[in-house]
DNA sequence: GCGTAATAGGTGCGTGTTACACTTAGACTA
DNA sequence: TAGTCTAAGTGTAACACGCACCTATTACGC
C-alpha cells in the first residue's frame, strides 16, 4: 500500500485500511480468540476475525495463516490435525503456557496504546473547542 | 523487525516495538504536535516526539523526516525555510486546512482503535477473573 | 461419474515499509 | 582547522503486505 491515500476509498480519510492488516494486530486477536474457543482452527477464526479486529479493514487469510503458523513457531501455540469431521482436514490450535503468558503481556501492551490513542483523542477534541468555548470542557486536562 | 521477538529486548514480552516505528503512527502525532505549536520543523519534533507517541518505541529521525514529506507531499502540511535562526536551516510546517480535516479524521479513526482495544483488554482481563474454561471444557472447535 | 461449489490450508511474488547506517551542511568554539 | 552541535536528509538490505493463485477433500446436482 503506498503511502498517504487509501488504495480502496476514493476519499483522503484515513480509514483504518491506511493501517494495514497488520500481523501485529492480527496475533493478540487470535490468541483470544483461540482462549475464549479453547481451541480452534483457521478457517473458522476468519469467519469471526472482523468482530474482534481492532481495524475495520478485513484480515486476509492469507495473513490469518501466516500469523497462526509463526505464532505456532515461536512456541505460543500448538496444533494437531482434525480429520474427523466433514470436509478437508482442519488444523486444530490451542494455547500454550506461554501464549497464555504473550496473551496476557498483549493486554497490557495494549492498555497502554488504547491510553495513549484516547489521550491523543482528547488533545485533538480540546484543540476544537479554542475556536469557540462549547462542550465538554472537561476534556482539557483529564489524566491518562 | 523479524515477527516474533523483539530485537531489542531478550525477552519475549510484546514491548511495543514489536508494533514498529509505523509511520502511520507517526503521521497522526506529527499533524497534531504541528497543529499544536502552530508551526514545527523536524528536528524541533523529534525531541517530544516520545511524550506524543502511542508506543514506548523510540521513533528515528529518519522516519520522522520521510514521514514529514510524505505529508507534504500529500498536502496536509506546508513549509518554508527558516534561515534567520543560528545554526543550518530550519524546514518549517504547518498545517494545510486538509491536514486540519486530516487530523481530526484520524481522531475519529484512533477513538475506534482506542475503543477496540480497550474492549480488547477487558475481555483478557474477564478471562483471568472467570477462570480459565481448563481442560475439562472440552471444545468442539466449531462452537463460535 | 462428472462438474461445481464450499470448506480448509496454504504458497508466490511484486511492491511498499522498516531499521539502521551513512551523508551533507551551517555555525560555533577551542 | 578540527571537532561538535544542530538540522535535514539518503541508501539499502531485509522484511511485511496484499493480491492472486494453488492443492485437496467432501457434498450436491445431474
Amino acid at each position: 500500500m503506498p503511502r498517504g491515500k487509501c488504495p480502496h476509498h476514493p476519499v483522503d480519510y484515513p480509514c483504518t485500511c491506511a493501517m494495514g492488516h497488520l500481523y501485529r494486530f492480527i496475533e493478540p486477536v487470535l490468541l483470544l480468540m483461540i482462549r475464549e474457543r479453547g481451541q480452534a482452527y483457521g478457517y473458522d477464526l476468519s469467519g469471526d476475525l472482523g468482530d474482534y479486529a481492532f481495524t475495520d479493514a478485513d484480515i486476509e487469510r492469507a495473513a490469518l495463516y501466516r500469523t497462526l503458523n509463526i505464532l505456532e513457531k515461536n512456541g505460543y501455540v500448538t496444533s494437531h490435525w482434525d480429520t474427523k469431521g466433514s470436509g478437508p482436514a482442519r488444523k486444530v490450535y490451542s494455547l500454550t503456557k506461554d501464549g497464555e503468558r504473550h496473551l496476557q503481556q498483549w493486554a497490557e501492551v495494549l492498555h497502554k496504546v488504547s491510553k495513549s490513542m484516547s489521550h491523543f483523542v482528547r488533545k485533538v477534541e480540546s484543540l476544537n473547542g479554542t475556536g469557540r468555548p462549547s462542550r465538554t470542557k472537561r476534556a482539557s486536562a483529564a489524566g491518562s
